[in-house]
DNA sequence: CGCAAATTTGACATCCCTCAAAATTGGTGG
DNA sequence: CCACCAATTTTGAGGGATGTCAAATTTGCG
């Protein structure tokens, strides 16, 4: 967390139509405006602290982040991509505390909104509680999913998986071009797998034409045969 | 969804102190209770059902839930267990459906709360709307614990963890003895493993003397060695 | 008592992790 | 611009944990 700029209103802003602002018009946009900071993150900067009490949420505007945790057993574990217009922080609710670390993956820049402010704003705004609501709720389900994930897909499932969600989150429409910007350690991590598996699972893909890969830069070429692979291969659909 | 009962009123609730309710007071209070319904919910009943729209979301008072959805495959896998205090059908704020069935595993009973009622009347009340944060944090933590045990814990740290979960959310405070009211196909589910690695380990635990098994009772006699086995064994604490 | 469903146990196959080493990439200084 | 080094990524070989298939046993319930 570095610099701050003053300059940038919520109307130009590229992740406007998913973050909080979303619903917001006018008089309403203009408050919520003034409530929040804008910050620039360079990569590889820590915004959030897995303990510390939580003071702001945070909206990514640009970039792409990481959350990641410890298991009881110390490891740490990445739990999360966060690209623009997803918030970052939600899950201090349960205690005032955040319960991961958030870690830009690329320069980046965020919007942070005082989590007090905001209470009182929401009491006072049907619309911004209603968004608000919205996105912790589409938290909830990308959690959901990927426990799915974890517990029932096999590693070339998960990988393609991966890749699917990634690139629709990117690009919210325009697909198949993918810049990964974690390591492939990242990727191991949150897909419960070995880094050496991640990379043979890239390796076999690219073999069967299924994308290509250069370093960190990835593109898809068969979406198609991709979501057939993201399925179990096992078919049931009783009822 | 059977029965509705008028009576039994929050303050000689068992859930109370977890609830909605657990910050109001005196008239809030009675408001509150105004706004909901009590309904008995017998066992196997499906409470929620996906793809339905949000109408109501549910606070379990006795009993214990289970919530399942279908991965992209067709196949259904357990996403949580919800006891008293809990709330279901919050993974429908995304989009206003529900996104997983929830069904009782043994006679239970709810508080079925209107969505709209409540977002006004969490407008107007502050303690209410902390609660609601708190509970969907709480759910978000949960979700999130699970991803971490899925992504890296082997087959015998996920059983126990899953065993020292439910002992501790089930008694809150009393612990060792733990009534399992779903069946190992349910568990095997939630830990991502085979019915019969479910087995196996409730076997091979038993052996150990860390539990005794009594088809789905189970007592927790080695509490601390049980945490033990929770974590995986290799240690790193860096930093 | 008798049957269907659930659970347990056993034998074997397979996926993926572990260990090891080679190859590539990115950054830094000459 | 190139050389060099650490970090990342890839590739290979082998073993262990867990899934799959099959059958025996137990449980729940009419």
């Amino acid at each position: 967390m570095d610099t701050t700029i003053s300059g940038p209103s919520c109307k130009h802003c590229l992740a406007r139509q998913h973050c909080l602002s979303a619903r917001l018009e006018g008089e309403a946009l203009d408050s919520y405006e003034q409530l929040v900071c804008f910050y620039n993150v360079p990569r590889q900067t820590r915004l959030v602290t897995r303990g510390a009490p939580l003071t702001q949420l945070y909206s990514v505007r640009q970039g792409q982040f990481k959350t990641e945790t410890r298991t009881p057993g110390g490891a740490s574990q990445v739990t999360g991509w966060y690209l623009p217009g997803q918030m970052l922080g939600l899950d201090a609710l349960a205690d005032a505390h955040y319960v991961s670390d958030a870690v830009a993956l690329c320069d980046s820049a965020v919007c942070a909104i005082p989590y007090q402010a905001l209470m009182t704003a929401m009491a006072a705004d049907p619309a911004l509680l209603g968004q608000f609501h919205q996105l912790v709720g589409e938290e909830l389900v990308r959690r959901q999913s990927a426990m799915l994930m974890l517990g029932s897909a096999r590693a070339p499932q998960r990988m393609a998986a991966f890749l699917l969600e990634l690139a629709q989150q990117q690009a919210k429409g325009q697909e198949k071009a993918l810049r990964l910007c974690m390591p492939r350690e990242d990727i191991s991590s949150y897909l419960g797998l070995a880094v050496e598996s991640v990379s043979r699972l890239l390796s076999r893909f690219r073999a069967e034409g299924l994308i290509t890969v250069s370093n960190r830069a990835i593109s898809l070429l068969d979406v198609p045969r991709l979501r057939q692979l993201a399925m179990p291969a096992d078919e049931e659909v009783p009822l």
